[in-house]
DNA sequence: TTGTATGCGTTATCAG
DNA sequence: CTGATAACGCATACAA
């Protein structure tokens, strides 16, 4: 039986604390504090002693006593409303990594439709005091989350009109920004399509009350009607796959065919690749043409091949990084914005 | 200029302390923490009394200093090597999800190469005073783990042979575990395969130190031979799509051709069918038949459509949080194990 | 450069 | 059922 070793009650070892560092070490606890905050001044020898004596009794600050004083948790928070997608697990993945290199963790929250479950999940969220929150989901108002949490401003990402942010005038309470301007990557995209033959659009929308999914929409509108096209007809989407393939599904059946599909995110342009391929019979990107939004990893894949407006993810995270340490160096200063580009990848969903 | 309410140094509220509500309430701080602690005993008027205060004032305890004393921080560790690649992301979908409803924040933790880094992260881990931690990457040993927390558990997915998990046997620190048999799902897909003609395998492995791509290739080579089928041609593979595409196009430009691969997750099993379909001209499932591993929800997609073995998300995230509870509830108990089966879900890259 | 005293916000202990 | 007091582990001001 291989499980012999852990059949016995298991004998964890004692808790060391910066008062065991200093008595084997010979000094005051306060030295043992001070090795660790490297600003500190302390003799070189001792700290280098107090240091080794940590590292063989297994000794390491206590976060959350030590948050209590400093009144810094290193807790980045993340609000989103679904880990799985894959935009927002790429842009979690990079986040984290980028926190942890600066001495941040990274906590999780996931949003639900439940309301009263989000009252309780934010009353829960401030008793850990982050540092900086990021919220991802727009069902939560920038009045509520900067009330949920004292001493951290969150961070929202917006899309600005015509270089002006709507959210900003609308509310109250100060939180940072992330702008991202989706208006360069869209005209690029619409000038491609246009540029192969299409002529009659459509747009098929994420969720509807989704800040993205409305102003993109609203670029698409004026890039349309600034290049002479007509209105595009609207695809109603959630950013699933699976509301994409219905939809796309219904339009074509209804008689309205278009030419050109342009999808809120890059997971309904797959949907609609998938409908038109697999049960409408038509060519991409001979009989229609589709773009879609986001540039995830599997917009690459040959089966898609997706001609994509991309928002770059390093600079996407470096920006918010940007953001979190501004705002800690500087707890009560106005209201911060970074800006960012999207700009147009071209696979293969486009062309002749 | 739509920023003009935010260009003002901004002014957060005092925080609220127990004290403060205390103060208010004309009761104790002991009464407000009771008032906070559901089992603690305390008249239903004054609780109600000082919960609707603390309302009001925005007060919520702080989970640091009351993790100082009780020695839990609901916080719970979740290291990842990637947290976009989809079966990552839904799992931690799915975990913080029930974590969160349990009372527990999920905090993430991306794992890297680099050695130092991950001894750095570690120490820094074991600041934070998880309550619970799952290693979703193999990298880091037991060992390692355990010695990083203290009065934390750490939890393993493992995958035992024949019953037995070989990883237990070889580590004398204790942890918890959930085993996953993948023999069953295996052998339905290879039964599935035969059925279907198929005589010549494949196995499009994972990273070559992965516990579970090892396990996997092993279960595979005996079901093979307990079938009276030949050894599995060896694919490399690292669990990505874009090895996957190369290294099938080179296991068949080098004349081995074969007809049915096993791939070790759903993500290569993408990979291999667009190599297949786009690169070498190939149908599925008439010429290759092709399984993946995880039912990742891309496998339902119509572009792969792909049969594959599942691993059931809800049981794995219940089983875990399970071990969780379980583990504080008895923290020096002997190692606990749970155990998941799998199971080949059908679609339509096996067939005729 | 070093040590002493104090406080961070909460819960456990013990008395009433 | 309730309140005073003492921890919890650390960092900071201050004095040496």
């Amino acid at each position: 039986m291989s499980d012999g070793l852990n059949m016995k009650e298991i004998k964890r070892p004692e808790r060391a604390t910066a008062d065991t560092v200093a008595k084997m070490a010979g000094v005051s606890r306060v030295a043992v504090s001070r090795a660790f905050n490297p600003h500190a001044s302390l003799k070189k020898e001792k700290r280098d002693l107090i240091l080794k004596i940590s590292k063989d009794v297994g000794y390491t600050p206590d976060m959350a006593a030590r948050a209590l004083v400093t009144r810094r948790s290193h807790l980045v928070g993340v609000i989103v409303p679904d880990v799985c997608s894959p935009w927002e697990s790429q842009e979690i993945d990079a986040l984290t990594t980028a926190l942890q290199t600066e001495g941040f963790a990274t906590l999780l929250f996931k949003t639900r439709t439940d309301q009263s479950m989000d009252e309780r999940l934010l009353t829960y969220m401030k008793g850990f005091n982050l540092d900086s929150i990021i919220a991802f989901a727009e069902n939560i108002g920038p009045e509520t989350l900067a009330n949920a949490l004292d001493r951290a401003v969150p961070i929202y990402v917006t899309y600005p009109q015509n270089g002006v942010s709507p959210i900003a005038s609308g509310s109250t309470a100060v939180f940072d920004r992330l702008d991202v301007n989706q208006q360069t990557g869209i005209g690029q995209a619409v000038a491609l399509m246009q540029a192969y033959g299409c002529t009659k659009f459509a747009y098929l929308g994420g969720a509807k009350t989704s800040l993205a999914n409305i102003e993109r929409e609203r670029a698409l509108r004026q890039i349309l009607k600034d290049r002479g096209l007509p209105d595009p007809v609207i695809i109603a989407g959630d950013f699933t796959y699976e509301t994409a393939l219905t939809s796309t599904l219904d339009l074509f059946k209804m008689g309205e065919g278009v030419d050109g599909i342009f999808s809120a995110n890059d997971v309904g342009a797959f949907g609609v690749i998938d409908a038109l391929r697999f049960k409408l019979g038509l060519r991409i990107p001979e009989d229609v043409k589709v773009v879609g939004f986001d540039d995830i990893a599997q917009a690459g894949w040959l089966s898609y091949n997706l001609t994509t407006v991309k928002i770059d993810l390093d600079d996407r995270v470096r920006a918010l990084v940007r953001l979190i340490l501004r705002r800690l160096k500087n707890p009560t200063a106005p209201a911060m914005v970074e800006t960012l580009e999207t700009r147009l990848i071209v696979r293969g969903t486009v062309g002749s």
